[in-house]
DNA sequence: CACCTTTAAATTGTCGACAATCTTGAGGTC
DNA sequence: GACCTCAAGATTGTCGACAATTTAAAGGTG
């Protein structure tokens, strides 16, 4: 693959060289086919996309400020390790953070992001029909579903800190742990009910809403891991 | 200023020379040296620190991942503009993550925590004493005490997001729209409270206590600004 | 005078090479 | 056999130079 040319079709043209290999690199991490764990070395890397090692160090340096990798000095870099913990660390701060991007949402929402979030619950309503028991809406349904109610809030801050920089760890998590829960039916109630939230303007509600529907998968989590 | 050799006395040695034009220049934008808004220059940079324009290349995108700097392609990096809703957005993020913070610090604190808590409290009881109403212990030791509450929450994942992102930006907003608050001894009040939740193992009132203690800020901010 | 075109200067993006540091494995010592 | 020493190899850190792009100013046109 060669990437100088923006002959790949992932990432877009009139990128830079070093843009272009950090998102190519991200999905690899995040897919899991650069396993967690396992050490980057810049000059096989560099090779295989036909780019400099400056290049590189750049998409390296932007994988690490996301969390993906961990550099160290004179060492060099390693795709970052999955664990329980890190896993339920990462619950706790979406908790945290989701919950008062709902809150927001529920005072600053536009009348376009109702529309935006109505149309996607009655997409996810019939996708869940379709498919019964399979339960397999979620790995984009659920997506949607958190990544637009993060949009809506409006604080720009809380938006890059969880669209731009904790979702793709918690991508990471799905990929390679496999969190294809079960939850879908009762998942998708709980959307319905924060949304109603949303509607209403009840930010108070909307947040405890969220937080609960967080913690609930969660839990479900914790339990799947004993 | 040269870097090269370590002579410099605030970052120590043994780190990469890209590390220490980091920390340098970290420290002169949260200062307001490098004011809010302006260019920086590469090539201008380089010179001055005699250091090559990799390294500071690479300086830069650390200070853009923090949150500091802005870059665009084949333009260049500014440094970020302070703005009323920029602070607010701060202070809302601040409130979930720290709300959070706490209530894990209540749940998971050693014994060693509530020692340090304790002997903080006390010396700033001390110089606020002194210093009587001039209530100057703010720009550390409000610094001190939020920061040592969210070490005691044990999720690495949170005392990363806050004390090595956003915790800059805060800075960067005290130093330079110079918001020494008159709030000190009510504030003082409020943390011995937040310390005695987190003592008593109440997570839900600590976290409670810390949101409405952040939240009293903002609304003294947003008072000032009008 | 406003507006577009063109050209030169400066800045950013990319590269390959050299120096400094770490890792690996062989060999020796107790 | 366990441990230390020390080289060879590989990897990372740093640098200066060239190519691509943007910015600015100069000049022309309506």
């Amino acid at each position: 693959m060669d990437l100088r040319d923006g002959g790949t079709d992932i990432p877009e043209a009139n990128l830079s060289l070093a843009e272009r290999l950090f998102l190519t690199l991200r999905g690899e991490i995040v897919e899991g086919r650069i396993p967690a764990g396992s050490k980057v070395s810049e000059p096989e890397l560099a090779r295989r996309f036909n780019a400099s090692r400056g290049s590189l160090r750049e998409a390296l340096m932007r994988l690490e400020s996301l969390g993906l990798l961990e550099r160290r000095v004179n060492v060099g870099a390693r795709v970052v390790e999955l664990s329980e913990r890190g896993l339920l660390e990462l619950y706790d701060v979406r908790e945290a953070l989701e919950g008062m991007a709902c809150r927001l949402a529920a005072l600053e929402r536009t009348e376009e992001d109702l529309v935006a979030l109505r149309q996607m619950l009655s997409r996810h309503e019939q996708q869940e029909e379709l498919q019964a028991g399979r339960a397999y809406f979620q790995p984009e349904g659920d997506f949607d579903f958190h990544f637009r109610i993060v949009q809506a809030s409006g604080n720009d801050l809380l938006i890059d800190t969880l669209c731009n920089r904790l979702y793709y760890r918690v991508r990471m998590y799905r990929y390679q742990l496999g969190m294809a829960s079960p939850r879908a039916k009762r998942a998708f109630r709980e959307h319905s009910h924060i949304i109603e939230a949303i509607e209403a303007g009840d930010g108070k509600l909307a947040e405890i809403l969220m937080r609960r529907h967080i913690r609930a998968s969660r839990h479900n989590i914790e339990k799947k891991l004993r």
